[in-house]
DNA sequence: TTTCAAATTTAGATATAATCTAATTCTTGA
DNA sequence: TCAAGAATTAGATTATATCTAAATTTGAAA
């Protein structure tokens, strides 16, 4: 199977429609680990046909968001990151200039159940902070 | 000692100058353990003397989030919210309202060294997702 | 106490990020 | 082929946060 069709198989067993843009959005992102914020998707997509525009560009992250095929990191102050949820990972996220990378996935343990209460717990998230390799290098 | 007089103490030993919208914020924060956004901690502050301006609002939480006596929770698609740093906490933010919500610490291992690279890590923080108990009732 | 430079505050403008609107185009299945 | 729903679009709008330049306040030196 082409990676074309691996894409495509995988938005339509999420339920999402494979639209040429859709497309272009999670073939970007799967080819791309650098957490790109909607701007630089918008920007990157529109570089080849087919065109979106950016409520498109938008909706369709909202999307593939919604369906667990893409992760939206929010990072303080900044405009928001995604990437593809492919192999499971943390991040660290760089306090000076707001990078984020991956980093080796561990498993983390589940709060005690008395402690979560009434909630439903969907995941844990594990947020590495401090100064990237670049940053720490220049401080 | 009375609380005014640690809040004080507390922003002078970190270096911040104790001005009254500083510690207005912080005071509200304090007393406060519900993660407001900027926008209800400067609305807050404002229902009584003395006033504090937007601008202020937001660089004395910027001031205060660098000394280490807040913390900034960026949120995907809302407003950050803010909390003091009392007790070592985890968070619970919701998926549905967005709601921040304290959870008990327990230490976190660290990332393997060799994963971390050149990178200086600060801290690990914690996130748990999914729905509130709240949204969860409802749903 | 007086004085002054630095720090802080302010109102409002501006910038940035994200969403909404309503018209159009595309897709799918009957 | 055709109708209905889904998706896309340009541009307006909203939401969030920062910047600017002038005024005020502060603390420490004199
Ligand atoms: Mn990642
Ligand atoms: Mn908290
Ligand atoms: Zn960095
Ligand atoms: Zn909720």
């Amino acid at each position: 199977m082409t990676d074309a069709e691996a894409i495509k198989l995988s938005l339509e067993s999420s339920g999402v429609r494979c639209t040429a843009q859709r497309y272009a959005v999670m073939a970007f992102l799967m080819e791309n680990n650098r957490h790109p914020t909607a701007a630089e998707i918008f920007e990157a997509v529109n570089r080849m046909d087919p065109r979106s525009s950016r409520a498109t560009t938008y909706n369709n992250l909202r999307d593939l968001v919604q369906a667990g095929l893409v992760r939206e990191v929010a990072v303080e102050g900044r405009a928001a990151r995604f990437d593809a949820t492919g192999m499971k990972h943390h991040h660290f996220i760089c306090d000076h200039c707001g990078n984020v990378e991956d980093m080796d996935w561990y498993d983390v343990p589940r709060p005690a159940s008395v402690s979560l209460g009434e909630r439903i717990l969907r995941e844990s998230e594990l947020i590495f902070r401090g100064l990237c390799a670049k940053c720490a290098l220049r401080q």
